[in-house]
DNA sequence: GATGAATGAGCTTTCATTCAT
DNA sequence: TATGAATGAAAGCTCATTCAT
């Protein structure tokens, strides 16, 4: 549908060229078809990227679950690994729409800055909750501060994996992950390993 | 000077709406200046911007090493606390030349490429080599091999924390460091809990 | 159409401005638009001028067809005198357009010069062509090679005329004409008059 | 001197640039000083300019001249001759200074067209004189009237020529200046072909 | 649904010029 | 003599937007 085709190169212009030079113009030209087409899906630019935004972090959430939805019976520590790898993964795979996500969330234009607000608070909350029960469900000798801990650390490594995907290639990058499970390998009690 | 005022507003345009979004008319305004004026310190608007950048790349590289050198003498977890405290402090104080960075590194223009990849190698280079260093000052019973694993561990939540700084307001960032330094606490054996 | 209009208009700007002088400006306000809307056209002025030139040049090739076309029936020593007549009053009465074949001429755009170079040939051999076969028609007993002398001796002498056309007022461009006139007739055999 | 250097600078300037192109950037780029000094010796761009035109024309004038003050003791097919091939010889080498006078001569600022004028019937007075008086030295016999008739006839072939500078290359340019030298012959009456 | 044509606003840039030094 | 620094004006051009078709 060209209202769907508008809004994925609206994202991948964004992503490439931040907002002011995102043209329309040049989202036309992606999809296929003359500027003031888009004006008959969305109001003006600003409605096509409060529409384009959305999409983008609901992509973002949907796609987390997703990966966790794979990995769910394996153990805990396994599930660690494979939503840091999934992540590098995903986003190596699509820098333009990781990107654009991290120029979102950097500097929200103010007309998505509540919605953002609000999609970070839900998604931290879903993150916290699915790895709080299945730290549990693996370690029930665990206390609830214990495990709230436990999952605020992974998210803290996730985050400096995410943000290294910027900085490092492949290969530093993997380093970095082993380094992060070996952490987490010791915060689980797991460093007896001999 | 005149020239160095052009160079700190089109970083702070730059920060606040991008490289499209930071005009000419703007930074001028913000100097005191006609836009016209511009021209004659600088070539373009390109030119202008890659000797923005390249000073706010030194301008961080100079500030990572003021706050470690004000640190040095204390033992190597205060070091680390501090280095995270400082490097949070600045840049909530600092949000835009922060913004300004992050979005430098996340979709840097072609023209600073080059340059930027340099300065992350030396960046890095520099990081390890001193924490290396003190870390090695104060556990000399640490092999090379530990010592340098320390030192990507402290970098890896570093990153963690210098990305959150995006997402958490100042309470929840508070939490997050002691969770870094709790982890940095037991990576180096002190509360070995036994 | 507005396309033609705006190409004219170039044309006519050119003609009293040069390249530099004619601005986007002033021909939208002869053509009675705004100068964004040359853009819609014309990708921009360079393009513009490209296809102004090329028109300019076509202009010149048909005229001078026509002229000859109509005369063609009469005897070579009316045809010259007509060709003459007719070029020196097809630019008296349209002098900015023949300053700007002129100017174009004289110091052509880089762009154009290709193009340029190929019209010229086309349009002498079309000259050398025609006046060489009607030549012939009334002077069956001259050899080849004094046909074609004849013809360059006449385009050397329209040549001079069409020099002078910026050089002197119309009364002694008409003495010029005479002088040419004179000549020709010489030397197609015609000074035993008397 | 710098006045004098920056005269020939924007001589230099107008032949390839034109009025308008011709900035005052690029002038004092040629001489090596910097825009605004060329304003302790001009008062703006049209002072400059009229006297850089002034310069221009006189500089022709001296140039003709020079050239038949070489020859005069030579027969007037010589001088013909050498007149001929000394103009195209010295507008192939100075085809800049060429295109400039060409330009003023078509298209002059209104600021010189008077100068111009007089400049024009001074220069024509001096030709015309000055042949007159070579042809009336080798062909005592002829009239007045013929004398200035041939006068008016080597000039306009003059033109001609002068014009096909433009037009032709140099093979090509040498067989029209034999076709003029030819027809000179003739009408000097020297191969009366019979 | 889609677009050709048009435009006001604003962008980057150049230009001639000024003036204190 | 010469220039560093500055600017008003205007250049070429882009952009979001409109509207009749």
């Amino acid at each position: 549908m060209t209202k769907d085709k508008i809004l994925e190169a609206a994202i991948h212009q964004y992503s490439l060229h931040n907002y002011h030079g995102a043209t329309m113009q040049k989202i036309a030209k992606e999809v296929g078809i003359k500027p003031a087409s888009i004006y008959f899906f969305y109001k003006n630019k600003e409605a096509l990227f409060v529409a384009a935004f959305q999409k983008l972090l609901e992509n973002h959430f949907e796609r987390m679950q997703t990966i966790l939805e794979e990995v769910r019976e394996k153990p805990i520590l396994d599930i660690f690994a494979t939503l840091m790898k999934g992540t590098v993964e995903y986003h190596k795979n699509n820098m333009n729409e990781t990107n654009a996500y991290i120029s979102l969330i950097t500097s929200p234009p103010a007309e998505i800055k509540k919605f953002l607000h609000e999609h970070m608070n839900k998604f931290d909350a879903w993150m916290i909750d699915s790895l709080h029960h299945l730290i549990k469900r693996d370690h029930p000798e665990k206390s609830d501060e214990e495990t709230i801990n436990l999952t605020r650390q992974f998210i803290l490594l996730l985050d400096g994996i995410f943000w290294e995907i910027n900085l490092y290639d492949d290969e530093e990058l993997s380093e970095q992950i082993e380094q992060a499970l070996h952490i987490l390998d010791i915060l689980l009690g797991g460093n007896n390993n001999e």
